[in-house]
DNA sequence: CGTTGAAGTCAGGGTCTTGCATGTTACCTT
DNA sequence: AAGGTAACATGCAAGACCCTGACTTCAACG
């Protein structure tokens, strides 16, 4: 249900990575180098992953893949290893449910949440960009007192504006992974 | 039940804020002003949370309390009142369980939560600073949007030096409420 | 002293994890 | 290039953990 709009485009799908699409490739040899293994449900995960490109429950990736192509398990045991390989980010609803963003070299996004809906919306780019700045800061402060492995998470939750909110959908919430 | 330890100082109760150690008027104060009742458990529960003054969690809370003096899911419930009214904030664990932390007028602190022993250790005051201006600046943008109870969580998450863990403790990780 | 919000109790929902048998991948041999 | 094999990954079933609702009983506060 999420994009026949947005995936109408000539090169879609998996194996041809000419080089606009290529984030699963991108996604496939990070797992590779990581030493994991590169299978069919894990393929299907990261594809709805890219195509939803927002944070994403694991709930609504397993809802989105084709039909039985994958257990729900398998999902939540993707996005774990995947998190701890830093291919995605995670973050949380308000409720404190996780969400997951491939995480492929650009830079994080952030996002607000609404507290009543979910919806997601995106920050201003100027606003990101100085978040950024600071996130970044404040981990590398960590790593140089030692930490490991370092990441945050930032999000900022609102009961968004009833009326206009029409025009406006979705976007995320937070992040993680230094 | 409540606060044998800190509540024996002579004006303890809501009405009469001296000024010293007065957090648990304040948050009385802060309840009433509400429209909520001051009753026994909650007393107790705020009392727990200021005494430990780092982001606790519920199991946590509820484990401090005297005896049977108050039920779980009353904690729960009373979690979840107060941080509607902001008289507490939340963040988590990096496995998603909710932290709270009294929120009294002194400004938000920001921390680091090793990923392993889920200990909190926080980060400096420049830092913080920043931060929170960073942080400020967006929910006041979202409040500009139409954003109604705006708030945020913000928290970073490593791996501690195992070595050098003994000298420095838990600290906090994170916030929310505008 | 009465009203009404709050607590206690019990049951249930949602999210996520674990254990074990089976299926697949990726590598190594021929 | 084809086949064999060890190890990783998946599916399935059960269950742990965290949190929420419904309902009755209790107590705060006017």
């Amino acid at each position: 249900m999420i994009s026949s709009t947005q995936t109408n485009h000539p090169l879609v799908d998996a194996a041809n990575a000419t080089k606009a699409q290529e984030p699963l490739s991108l996604a496939c040899a990070h797992l590779k180098s990581a030493g994991l293994r590169i299978t069919q449900p894990r393929i299907a995960i990261l594809t709805a992953l890219i195509k939803s490109g927002q944070p994403t429950s694991i709930e609504q990736i397993h809802a989105t893949l084709p039909a039985g192509s994958c257990d729900l398990v398998t999902v939540y045991r993707c996005m774990g290893a995947f998190e701890e390989i830093g291919l995605v980010r995670r973050s949380f609803y308000h409720n404190g449910t996780s969400l997951y963003t491939v995480s492929l070299g650009e830079s994080n996004s952030y996002h607000v949440v609404c507290k009543n809906t979910n919806r997601l919306e995106a920050l201003d780019e100027g606003t990101i960009n100085e978040l950024r700045r600071c996130v970044q800061q404040v981990e590398s402060i960590l790593r140089s007192r030692g930490y490991d492995d370092v990441s945050h998470v930032v999000e900022f939750f609102g009961v968004a504006p009833a009326p206009s909110r029409a025009n406006q959908d979705a976007s995320a919430i937070v992040t993680s992974a230094s």
